[in-house]
DNA sequence: CCTATAGCCTGACGGC
DNA sequence: TGCCGTCAGGCTATAG
């Protein structure tokens, strides 16, 4: 699930449920969702603290603590926080546990444990080092800036828009939206995309994430025209009625509709 | 440089 | 019912 929609709004959780609040215990479950840190080390760097602030770039959250460093978390596959009161709930797969002074938890949960935590001092240093191409939602990343990420790539427009040494937070299941959305199949290759393909493609990424945001990532609540709600097996397409086609494009699973998605 | 692929983990699902 | 193969929304290392 965890794309730059649900990121996003897993940050908004975090604001409204975990700030300026003591951490008085931490429990780590699988010492395999931590990255270049010890369960000891973690456990130090955030017993006694506070988070005050959270950043997103791509499909990573960062935490800041009242110490400066960053809590960075990574959902992997399968991963989401959840934030209650009572122990032993519903969480079974919560890899790490924080606790507040005031009695309340917030879990990270990573069912399939490739999701990753760690810490660390400068958030843009990190962005660097693991080479993640600019935020799609940042202001910032304009055409121009689309352009240059995808320009003289040979990769299918699906494995381009998901690669995130390109364009960070797009996965899987926002790739095939935005692709339906702009009315473009998944196996196209970049380089054949010209002028006003390329800049409607951009239109509809920055549309269709912005959308799922508000939309709280819940495809319950996607727009009708939307595709993920029926992206599955027997699903039909919710322009056209026809069925959807399922295919492999760049070693992933597309769901696409043959009919409002034009041939390469 | 580039793209494609296997593997990491766990659990859910479908077919026999 | 039970077992087994397949597959799942990410990323990395390695091969071509």
């Amino acid at each position: 699930m965890p794309e730059l929609p649900d990121v996003e709004v897993f940050k908004q959780y975090l604001d409204a449920t975990s700030l300026h609040k003591e951490i008085d215990r931490v429990k780590v479950h699988s010492t395999q969702v931590l990255e270049g840190i010890s369960a000891t080390k973690l456990r130090r760097r955030l017993e006694g603290h506070t988070f005050e602030s959270t950043r997103r770039h791509g499909k990573y959250l960062f935490v800041r603590l009242n110490d400066g460093n960053w809590l960075v978390l990574h959902f992997g596959m399968t991963g989401s926080l959840k934030y209650f009161k009572d122990l032993d709930k519903d969480t079974p797969h919560d890899r790490f546990l924080i606790g507040f002074s005031n009695g309340y938890h917030l879990a990270y949960d990573s069912q399939r444990k490739l999701g990753k935590v760690g810490v660390v001092d400068d958030v843009k240093k990190f962005i660097k080092e693991k080479d993640l191409g600019p935020d799609a939602l940042d202001a910032n990343f304009d055409m121009r800036a689309f352009e240059e990420a995808l320009t003289g790539r040979t990769a299918t427009v699906k494995a381009a828009l998901m690669n995130q040494q390109y364009i960070a937070g797009i996965g899987n299941i926002y790739s095939d939206e935005i692709l339906f959305q702009a009315g473009i199949r998944p196996q196209t290759r970049v380089n054949r995309l010209k002028g006003k393909n390329l800049e409607r493609l951009f239109h509809v990424s920055k549309e269709v994430l912005r959308t799922a945001i508000d939309c709280r990532a819940d495809p319950g609540e996607f727009p009708n025209s939307y595709l993920i709600p029926v992206r599955h097996k027997g699903g039909s397409c919710p322009k056209c009625e026809r069925a959807i086609c399922k295919v492999k494009v760049s070693g992933r699973t597309a769901y696409y509709c043959s009919h409002c998605q034009k041939k390469p």
